[in-house]
DNA sequence: CATATTTTTGTGTTCGTGCACAAAAGCAAT
DNA sequence: ATTGCTTTTGTGCACGAACACAAAAATATG
């Protein structure tokens, strides 16, 4: 070292102050010209303090879309093992508002390092972080992003992209004369997920684009016990049919309705996400294609983030990553299965 | 600690014997207990010494295949930054075995604890790996597999899925009555790179399988300067052509025929490899699709693994990695740059 | 039994980092 | 110049890991 004590050095790169000023400049000189590179690991050793991370998502079975990205939490975990890492979790219910907010009231109740939000309800989400930002609790959010709030990064898809992507698949595909039908959920437009309404713009806005808005026709799928009778009423209704697309993760319960008519193959059946059971479909053909997001990666990357912002000195906030959106059939099927990096 | 010193956990750890059976058994029975975690990056600093990485694959200018792979290569080395390695490039001419047979004489000269391979020849590299293996250096491929060789582990794309991926694609968009251009280089079959042949392959069998075999018809790609000419008379011989298909990198070449002969949108073209050629392609349209592999991901991989090899105890070869193949058109490339992780 | 030899075990130092505390230097008031 | 206070700087220890070397215990040889 060039002239000064370990000491201040440490005082220079934490700027911990009560350093004057000529030495602070010697020792700066001296880091940049030896390419000083902060050790994050070694430095969780020093510290040798834990972290408490907090995870709220909607509440996910086993091969469903959160699942996946606890997975992906998982595996960052096991990569950053040397960094004392306790994730805690708070699932809310995705399609009742009440529970997400008395699930985050108790969240900013807590006492965490780091919360990472897989947001539904704009309202409520915005509350936490309010809550969060006057804390000082660094947040990340996975899967959407929620405008006004301040997270230190996002890690989403460009949903209206993924939209047009589908749209140009549609296009490739569709033969004279033949239509794509959509099918949708029951619930208002305000209830329906802010994904796969901007799913569903982009969708549009590329057929219109393109000339094809009128080649696709609508229908509703029930919540109800006779959804699969609905759908495949609607489908016999429609004969032209080629596509049936689905823009949320349910793509098998119109694949099961399809088993059920024996449309297997006469119907080229399009979903989202890579749940257990939409592969399930795709194996068995029922399913033509899946587009979908990097869930895994979402996580993984959420917790890598909060690991730097806490560790690391330079903060700067409110970076958007926008993850890949891939295309799944059942060729390349067997090489998406848990892959972050090989 | 439960018993014994430091130094005794120490020789138990890296089983450097000289302990009594009774103290060995205590300590494990405690590591266990206490879920003992080995912490790759405090060895690191603690062994205070450098890795020497070797890396050999074709010559790549900038934006091409094996470019990504280096890039992927220099973000591990940034993720690894505590861990000091040095790497030493030695590119070889794909097209010439001679070029390939005298990098790898000097590699195997080379003192080196890595080393990373992208393969094109069977024989020279089995040479090497035998030497490398003589000499215990580690050893990883990337991008290609060599049966015959003990690597530590390999990365790759399974190239038939790959090839029958394209099929499904092909089937899924072709209008009755019109059929598919394959463009082949003007190589003998023994010269193509083994990729190449499987993809094809793969994709013949999957076309035989769906009864399309006979709507397939194919040209071949000269080396030569009127290589654009001899393209567009291939496509215009053919009026019903609704897609071309290459199935290496040089989509881009057809493209500009394709463009030249204003056929743009008017016959679809597939290829492989995110390429900066490619890209452009994709983004004015000359080129509607191109299957990817992720060459960052087999460099991040490679690297990741040498390194694992190197410092942690476990020492299981022969890994065989199958990782992902993507399909990018216009709507999700720019989520495809360069993305290992988010 | 004493000594030599081998095997087993413990200690001390190192790395990069964080932090508490001690030491030294600077400066003002007496 | 001495005292007291603040600012600046240095020292020592900790963490988990690697390894050289010293110390102790066990065993063999005379």
């Amino acid at each position: 070292m060039a002239g000064v004590s370990a000491g201040t050095v440490d005082r220079i790169l934490h700027s911990r102050g009560n350093v004057s000023e000529a030495k602070r400049q010697a020792v700066e000189a001296v880091l940049n010209k030896v390419g000083y590179k902060f050790n994050i690991h070694t430095s969780a050793v020093s510290l040798k303090r834990g972290y408490h991370f907090i995870v709220t998502t909607p509440l996910a079975g086993e091969g469903e879309y959160w699942a996946s990205v606890s997975a992906g939490i998982h595996e960052a975990l096991e990569e950053y093992s040397d960094i004392q890492i306790l994730p805690d979790y708070f699932p809310y219910d995705q399609f009742d508002e009440k529970s997400c907010r008395s699930v985050f009231d108790t969240i900013s109740k807590q006492e965490a390092d780091g919360v990472i939000i897989g947001p539904t309800f704009r309202k409520e989400t915005l509350a936490l972080c309010r809550k969060l930002d006057k804390k000082g609790i660094p947040y990340v959010f996975v899967d959407a992003d929620i405008e006004g709030a301040h997270p230190v990064a996002s890690y989403t898809v460009d949903q209206h992209s993924c939209g047009a992507f589908l749209g140009r698949m549609l296009m490739a595909g569709l033969h004279e004369g033949k239509t794509i039908l959509l099918f949708r959920s029951e619930r208002r437009s305000e209830e329906r997920s802010s994904n796969t309404l901007a799913r569903e713009k982009g969708l549009m806005d590329f057929l219109q684009e393109q000339g094809l808005g009128n080649q696709l026709v609508q229908a509703i799928v029930p919540q109800t016990e006779d959804a699969e009778e609905i759908i495949l009423d609607a489908l016999n209704r429609h004969p032209d049919v080629q596509y049936a697309i689905v823009l949320n993760s349910r793509g098998h319960v119109i694949a099961s309705a399809i088993k059920q008519g024996q449309l297997t193959g006469k119907i080229q059946l399009i979903g989202f996400d890579l749940t257990r059971k939409n592969v399930e479909c795709l194996l068995d053909g029922s399913i033509a294609a899946l587009l979908c997001q990097r869930p895994q990666l979402q996580g993984f990357s959420a917790i890598r983030r909060l690991i730097s912002w806490l560790l690391y000195h330079s903060k700067e906030k409110n970076e958007r990553h926008f993850l890949p959106i891939d295309l799944v059939v059942k060729e390349n099927l067997p090489y998406y299965r848990e892959v972050i990096r090989g």
